[in-house]
DNA sequence: AACCAGGGGTACC
DNA sequence: GGTACCCATGGT
């Protein structure tokens, strides 16, 4: 199957730090989400997928429909730093991503770095996801509830196991309907999300962002703070930019983090 | 070998 | 309502 690949990058989107289970394989990338497991590529101007036929669902994924170059034009001329963020991030986007495992691993994600951020999801999916070919799907909500604290704490996540076990149990009760939230705007979801363990307004915008694709999400993390330190005196007004601003993010903390801007910053008086 | 990682909960004031 | 300290674990 092929979709258009004239805009996308796919080596940037496994490297940018919102999905953790797209991971380099052979030519192109592995990836597994939504019970889904495939091989992607690019091939002249098209993005070939291996491993599934379900066109609509993919289109959505790697979410086609959004202009990109669009907003990338949009940008203030006059913000260099926003300019040049962008320049180097040109082919991300913003994916659409399964609720509970983006909740899951963003609640992981506190205090790690993104690589322990994936190791700790593998773990996770080989104990508790249900086998697909040679990989293990993300692990549903039922099977978290049930996990056993100890098993969990064996995947590396720390002290996050509680927040695990006690959000899944939310999940798969019934309790809260994830699906449900698509229907809230962006400030009522991450209120409503922040209720789970382990959930406070960052996290939430990163779930908010990633898998309800509310795109005036602003997670500050903290590369993202230390270059509204650097850039903007202190903060970044994501409200000049109210349905791209979370691109625009993805953007910063894509360049933010890159060894282009960190050698550029280096201050040697 | 200290220090940091896509922060949040809690106990204080 | 702010703020200080703690929380496991892996990478650099």
């Amino acid at each position: 199957m092929k979709l258009d690949g004239r805009y996308l990058n796919l080596a940037k989107i496994a490297d940018s730090g919102q999905c953790f289970r797209m991971t380099p394989s052979g030519k192109g990338f592995e990836i597994i989400a939504s019970g889904r497991h495939v091989l992607v590529c690019h091939e002249g101007d098209s993005i070939v997928v291996k491993g599934d036929n379900d066109q609509a669902f993919w289109k959505h994924y790697f979410d086609l429909k959004t202009d990109y170059p669009a907003i990338l034009a949009s940008v203030d001329p006059d913000d260099v730093f926003l300019q040049t963020a962008c320049a180097y991030s040109k082919g991300l986007c913003i994916l659409n991503q399964e609720p509970f495992e983006t909740l899951i691993s963003f609640i992981i994600s506190q205090r790690k770095s993104i690589k322990a951020i994936r190791i700790c999801v593998e773990k996770l999916a080989d104990r508790f996801g249900e086998k697909l070919g040679s990989r293990y799907l993300f692990p549903t909500p039922k099977a978290l509830a049930n996990a056993n604290l100890q098993c969990l704490q064996d995947c590396a996540v720390g002290y996050r196991a509680a927040y695990i076990q006690k959000t899944a149990q939310m999940v798969a009760s019934g309790e809260v309907n994830l699906n449900a939230l698509y229907q809230l705007n962006h400030q009522d979801l991450v209120q409503e999300l922040c209720h789970f363990p382990g959930v406070g307004v960052k996290v939430a915008s990163c779930v908010s962002l990633f898998a309800y694709h509310n795109m005036e999400a602003f997670p500050r993390d903290v590369w993202i703070m230390r270059v509204e330190e650097q850039e903007y005196g202190g903060r970044f007004p994501e409200e000049k930019y109210p349905h791209m601003a979370g691109f625009l993010q993805q953007c910063m903390f894509f360049y933010g983090k890159s060894p282009d801007y960190r050698v550029k910053t280096v201050k040697n008086p």
